[in-house]
DNA sequence: ATGGCAGGAAGCTCCTGA
């Protein structure tokens, strides 16, 4: 099963390259983020067109997830149980007996940010829902944007964002604390790259100059973790025309 | 030290993203 996650960054405006990238990697899951369209105005046809069942919480202008699936995902939840949030930033479901998690995390901003605070109390929510999951759920996968570079090999200058929001302390903390109740980094299971990123500033000619940090990320559960082959970053995408900020992370498992 | 690029909504400028 080959599971992916996109920051889209406007379904609107990435429709054509979802499509085409659907077509050349047929991932058998694609959760998407920031598709910034409500529910009303999304874009099912072409996606069941292109043999995909959508499943979608979105919003105007800001947010928004989604899960694409071959086999059509059943149980669906748009949030977080008891965790009230008007910003549409998870999606769950089941696919072919592998419960999915789509996460788009709060960027936060700065670190003296309301934003932030916001950032971090969200984490601890998630992961004390995601820590219930495995009870029902031992297949569990979690992607998305997580707005977090785990480690320094993670960000392209480690120094001038040492201390900055995606790299601070207790972000770091956030994602670790996460991995503790039962997760891998699917990237980190195998030998990479270095300079491997996931992200590039649209301003400064940033992508051509690998000024990137890696902040979208495939985690699995303990017992997926040993049937994971594969787990790469595609930066085709982010060479194409109008291209989402972020690229593509896709994780192959033996399911 | 600052802003730089892009999308969206509103409406010709602002907010947000990361």
């Amino acid at each position: 099963m080959r599971i992916a996650t996109w920051n889209v960054n406007s379904l609107k405006v990435r429709l054509p390259h979802v499509l085409a990238w659907l077509a050349t990697h047929q991932p058998d899951v694609l959760c998407l983020q920031e598709t910034k369209v409500e529910d009303t105005k999304f874009p099912a046809g072409d996606i069941l067109a292109a043999g995909y069942h959508p499943l979608y919480s979105g919003q105007k202008t800001y947010n928004g997830v989604a899960i694409l699936s071959k086999v059509a995902a059943t149980d669906a939840l748009p949030a977080v149980p008891g965790y009230a949030d008007p910003q549409k930033r998870v999606l769950a479901a089941t696919v072919d007996g592998v419960r999915i998690v789509c996460l788009y995390v709060p960027n936060g901003q700065s670190i003296e940010s309301d934003k932030y605070r916001y950032k971090l109390d969200w984490l601890t929510a998630v992961t004390a829902w995601l820590a219930g999951e495995f009870a029902t759920h031992p297949r569990l996968v979690v992607v998305g944007d997580f707005n977090i570079a785990p480690e320094d090999r993670d960000v392209h200058d480690p120094k001038a964002w040492e201390g900055q929001v995606l790299c601070s302390a207790p972000e770091r903390k956030a994602f670790a604390d996460l991995l503790v109740v039962g997760f891998k980094d699917s990237f980190r299971l195998f030998d990479q790259p270095a300079n491997s990123f996931t992200w590039w500033d649209y301003r400064m000619n940033a992508f051509r100059r690998k000024m990137g940090l890696r902040i979208d990320h495939v985690l699995v559960s303990a017992a997926l973790a040993a049937q994971c082959r594969a787990c790469t970053v595609d930066t085709e995408p982010r060479k194409s025309e109008r291209p989402s900020d972020h690229a593509p992370v896709y994780a192959d498992v033996d399911i």
